[in-house]
RNA sequence: GCCGAGGUGAUGAAACUGGUAAACAUGCUUGUCUUAGAAACAAGAUUUUGAGAGUUCGAAUCUCUCCUUCGGCACCA
């Protein structure tokens, strides 16, 4: 009978879906095990060959599990609010929901074929109402919640309102708005205004994970600095909480490293200066020291390196510091504005892209040296981030090489502080050496000045020591349509949360998926986007604090709908939420994903506790990686969860890559015709030539070759270039690739199908030119293909490379494949794809399977009994270790070891079947049932190891010289090591070796190796 | 610039606490079978661990220096 995996696969698919074999439950007397993978955003592309490569291995991981008795949750999800459904929906006017649904539906049959073991029934989609009421919910008690810095911890924003009460003398006289206004400074969920990334092109503001390099991550438009009122997340009160805590959990170092760059904690101490009085133009230092002291502005820097405060040459402030216009004179007004004009205006792209690019400008004001009393200019200079710190630096132009850049662009003196310092080259940024020039600071070791001078700092009332991070508060709005409505109403300008009772808040329907014309988010098109309150029946009236004793945390503030009140509506708050915020807690509703009154019930919580083992992309490092974390500590915080962090052990798959077919591009009609005289190709079509002009890959070898030994031509050899647009799609092969570097002639013609724009561009092979789709021959009698070489690149839709699982699956089977990327490599590790080697997993199968044909009852023998103990040891330790493709190796070990032997034995074979289940699930339950079990393989017990089978008596030393292996020879592993030695030197062969010579020194490492040195 | 992970045959890779480098698979060559191809089966070949130094009887593995690839952060005071 021929393993037929299309038969096998469809047959016991069905069957774990009829019989819900993979339900895990909320009460079991067995241990919990959670397995998580990071569900994915159903895009439209449906999954590629990367995509399962995580879900595989945690696959094999949960059946592993449940193998060993343990109560597995297994779930899978959607992340399914996001840009991609709604920059469709602009495009098509298809309304998202319609369209994200069918990609579900899509992603779901594509799993369902490769045989996962996920249990459907707790499924999750961040879009459905029934599971962004909670997440809803959970904005509330943000909103509702404000963070102690003396207990260290979130409490009711009520616990604040009583220590108002009872602490602020003017509480009861401030306005309702007023409370507000005060309040929205500790909500952790707050409005507040803020410098922002706003992306024009997407029409909204991202959060700072959401920003590379200046432009957005999804598309990559430009992201500018703007100032906005805007919903956010005091993510930063956790910011120690997030960076202690790394500490505790088994996640990768990488994820771990980026979470700490991303806090940034820094230690150092804030300084204040006073600003000269305006009318003081001179006087001796003492003078300005006490006249000072009448002017109350101060500036605030905060710095890491105190030690250095008498080095200080001048102060820099960021140009969006709310002093530049308040202490600017009257002479230097106008250049400095049009500084702030010129530095509002540059993007953020600009300003990063050429930060070598020195700008500013004196602001005519003077500081006062708090120590010295010496007059310090202060300028305002764009390398001073408004975002970081206060904004304001003391620049010590030598110990720090911004400093110095600036002081040297602007001619600004200079001051050595550290001994040995080379201030005419560089900065001196080492922390290592001897103050000078310091003061009272003077010859104490850098270590040391820090202690002195903070003590000295904070005697003397100036500033303290003090922690910095760099971790910002989390924008939360954006001014989109396909997210979580946040629940919030406004009252007079004033923000109310929605009464939990009418939530959730669900998306309106809306005529277009675009902003209006003036430019407010899409949700402001909605008909009566408006909220009509409850009247509050134990309400006290106008004025009342107290806070509601019903446990739901109801918005404390809301306090004038008072009994009888008539019914108004309220405008809703028109921004979503962000894709983050579904994903920072679907692994609580996976505990319990149909409760109808809890995010998660007590009980559930409290058994699941935390994921076990959590597998994911690296890619979410500062992203959700950190969100999670936060309403995770948050939400315990609260006292709803008992859990401090989400995930005890993490580990990111590696990424699957795409091989992209690719050819050089030259931009230059001079370079083209230059580099094609190199080889003797005639130019005369470059008349007609006007860019882009694709070069054949098998030409610029030769072309390089030679441009090399051109020293013109070799300058502008830059000139060549790998742009975005020299892939081409991977169908147009006309032949399989094997090899990455290997050149692979293209069918321009399929190109041209697929992208209809490349006709219009010029092609350009050994033996011929092809411009506009008009054939050129150069009659050169060379080749007249057009070659790619192949380039690793991210596999995506757009790039035209994807492998799509669902062909693999139809040839192979699901095990196979299954098997084959596991197969691949480990892990963790990012590989290109290459489906050739699938061919060698399959035939294993195939061969595994021959092995079950005709099973006999007879006993095994000694040596079959080692291969299946050595297996089942080695496949153990493997999975533990998450090391799949070596577990692979060992199956294929075992089952050409046993092929050898012609072993048939039910002794060996079965238990065979309940290791290679997790990998090979399918072909697993089939052979499982033929032995007559009727029960699914699933929960059959895992294989015990018993040492017995597999001890050796004997051992192949291998016998080597000066630690090169000569021979070997196989002695009894009991013998000793004087024996080992005795029964070596004794040999023949040995004393060949030897040549006479006497051995200086002869090791012995039992069951290991033996080593003569000569 | 800082941080993290890597660098082993033609290719994906393996090698546990230092102890036979390259298991397993792909690819390649040859043969059997077949009308042919695919499949199946059988046989076979290649290399010395990025470079250099050190420790050691012995180093892919430990230490140092350098080169290099990938990823993250980056005008963060």
């Amino acid at each position: 009978m021929e393993y037929n995996h299309k038969e096998i696969e469809e047959r016991w698919q069905k069957f774990w879906a009829d019989t819900k074999t993979f339900t895990a439950k909320n009460n079991s007397d067995s241990p919990k095990y959670y397995v998580l993978d990071m569900f994915p955003y159903p895009s439209g592309a449906g999954l590629h060959v990367g995509h399962p490569l995580g879900y595989i291995a945690s696959d094999i991981y949960s059946r592993y599990k449940r193998a060993q008795g343990f109560n597995v949750l297994h779930p899978m999800g959607y992340d399914s609010f996001g840009l991609p459904a709604e920059q469709y929906a602009i495009q098509t006017g298809q309304h998202p929901a319609v369209t994200t649904e069918q990609n579900i539906k899509r992603y779901r049959e594509q799993l369902d074929k490769l045989g996962f073991s996920f249990d459907w029934d707790r499924q999750v989609k961040t879009s459905d109402p029934s599971y962004y009421k909670w997440t809803q919910w959970i904005f509330l008690q943000l909103f509702n919640s404000w963070y102690n810095p003396e207990t260290d911890k979130a409490e009711p924003i009520d616990s604040l309102i009583k220590k108002f009460e009872s602490e602020r003398s003017d509480w009861k006289t401030l306005s309702e708005k007023e409370k507000s206004d005060v309040l929205m400074d500790y909500r952790i969920a707050y409005l507040g205004e803020a410098f922002v990334n706003w992306c024009p092109a997407l029409g909204t503001v991202l959060a700072n994970d959401e920003v590379k390099d200046g432009v957005s991550e999804r598309g990559g438009y430009p992201v500018e600095r703007k100032l906005m009122k805007q919903w956010s997340m005091r993510i930063t009160a956790y910011a120690e909480r997030l960076l202690t805590g790394l500490d505790s959990i088994d996640w990768s170092e990488s994820i771990k490293e980026a979470q700490r760059n991303w806090i940034g904690k820094s230690e150092g101490c804030s300084i204040r200066f006073k600003i000269r009085h305006p009318e003081l133009v001179s006087g001796s230092d003492n003078e300005m020291l006490k006249q000072v002291q009448h002017d109350d502005t101060t500036i605030e820097v905060f710095t890491t390196r105190p030690d250095t405060l008498f080095g200080i040459t001048f102060l820099t402030l960021a140009p969006e510091h709310e002093l530049v216009s308040k202490i600017t004179t009257e002479e230097n007004k106008q250049q400095v504005e049009a500084y702030l004009n010129y530095a509002k205006n540059r993007s953020e792209r600009d300003r990063q892209a050429d930060v070598k690019k020195i700008t500013g400008q004196f602001t005519g004001a003077y500081a006062i040296h708090p120590f010295t009393g010496k007059q310090i200019p202060i300028w305002v200079g764009d390398y001073v981030l408004a975002g970081y710190g206060t904004g304001a630096v003391m620049a010590v132009p030598g110990g720090d090489q911004r400093d110095w850049n600036f002081a040297k662009h602007f001619g600004l003196p200079i001051i050595p502080v550290i001994e040995g310092s080379d201030i005419e080259k560089e900065a001196n940024e080492s922390k290592e050496g001897k103050m000078i020039n310091s003061d009272f600071l003077n010859g104490l070791q850098v270590k040391e000045a820090i202690k002195k001078i903070i003590a000295e700092i904070e005697k003397r009332g100036l500033g303290k020591g003090k922690i910095n991070y760099r971790l910002r508060d989390a924008a939360f709005g954006r001014q989109r349509y396909w997210g979580e409505p946040i629940p919030i109403y406004y009252k007079d300008g004033i923000p109310f949360a929605v009464d939990e009772k009418d939530l959730p808040i669900v998306l309106p329907e809306v005529d277009k998926f675009l902003p209006t014309e003036d430019g407010e988010p899409p949700l402001a098109r909605a008909k009566d986007w408006t909220y009509t309150p409850h009247p509050q029946p134990f309400s006290k009236g106008e004025g009342s604090r107290e806070p509601q004793t019903s446990g739901a945390v109801s918005d404390s503030l809301s306090f004038g709908e008072g009994r009888g009140e008539a019914k108004e509506a309220y405008p809703l708050e028109t921004t979503t939420m962000p894709g983050w915020a579904g994903s920072s807690w679907y692994y609580l509703r996976y505990m319990d994903p149909h409760n109808e009154k809890e995010f998660v019930s007590k009980a559930a919580a409290d058994y699941w506790k935390d994921v076990d083992f959590y597998l994911g992309g690296s890619e979410h490092a500062t992203g959700h990686l950190l969100y999670v974390r936060f309403w995770t500590k948050f939400l315990k915080d609260r006292g709803f969860i008992s859990i401090e962090e989400p995930a005890k052990k993490l580990v990111n798959q590696g990424m699957i890559q795409g091989v992209s077919e690719f050819a050089w591009v030259t931009v230059s009609k001079e370079v083209l015709g230059k580099l094609l005289s190199v080889v003797n190709i005639s130019s005369d079509f470059i008349e007609q030539y006007e860019g882009p002009a694709y070069l054949s890959a098998d030409l610029v070898g030769e072309v390089y070759k030679i441009a090399m030994k051109d020293p013109e031509v070799n300058t502008k050899y830059s000139f060549l270039k790998q742009v975005n647009n020299s892939t081409f799609p991977i169908q147009a092969r006309k032949q399989d690739r094997n090899d990455v570097n290997d050149l692979v002639a293209l069918d321009l013609n399929v190109v041209f199908n697929v992208w209809p724009d490349r006709k219009e561009a010029v092609f350009i092979s050994q033996g011929c030119a092809l411009i506009k789709n008009r054939l050129i021959d150069f009659e050169n009698g060379k080749s007249k293909d057009f070659f790619s070489r192949g380039t690793i690149d991210k596999m995506s839709k757009s790039k035209h490379n994807v492998v799509n699982p669902d062909e693999l699956v139809e040839k192979f089977g699901a095990d196979t494949l299954r098997m084959y990327e596991m197969f691949l490599g480990p892990l963790e590790q990012s590989k290109p794809w290459n489906t050739n080697g699938i061919t060698g997993v399959s035939g294993f199968l195939k061969k595994f399977w021959k092995l079950y044909l005709n099973t006999s009852e007879e006993k095994a023998s000694a040596a079959e009994l080692k291969i299946l103990h050595n297996t089942i040891k080695k496949i153990t330790d493997d999975i533990e270790k998450l090391s799949f493709n070596t577990s692979v190796s060992t199956f294929m070990i075992c089952v050409n070891e046993l092929t050898d032997l012609k072993c048939n034995k039910r002794e060996i074979l079965e238990p065979l079947v309940i290791l290679i289940a997790p990998f090979a699930p399918h072909i697993a339950e089939e052979l499982w049932k033929n032995f007559g079990n009727n029960e699914s393989v699933t929960f059959a017990k895992w294989p015990e190891y018993k040492e017995e089978y597999t001890v050796e008596n004997s051992f192949s030393y291998p016998v080597s010289f000066n630690g090169k292996t000569r021979f070997f020879h196989e002695l009894d592993v009991a013998l000793s090591k004087e024996d080992v030695e005795k029964e070596v030197m004794a040999l023949e062969q040995t004393q060949k070796y030897l040549e006479g010579k006497q051995p200086k020194k002869v090791i012995v490492v039992p069951k290991k190796i033996v080593n003569i040195v000569v």
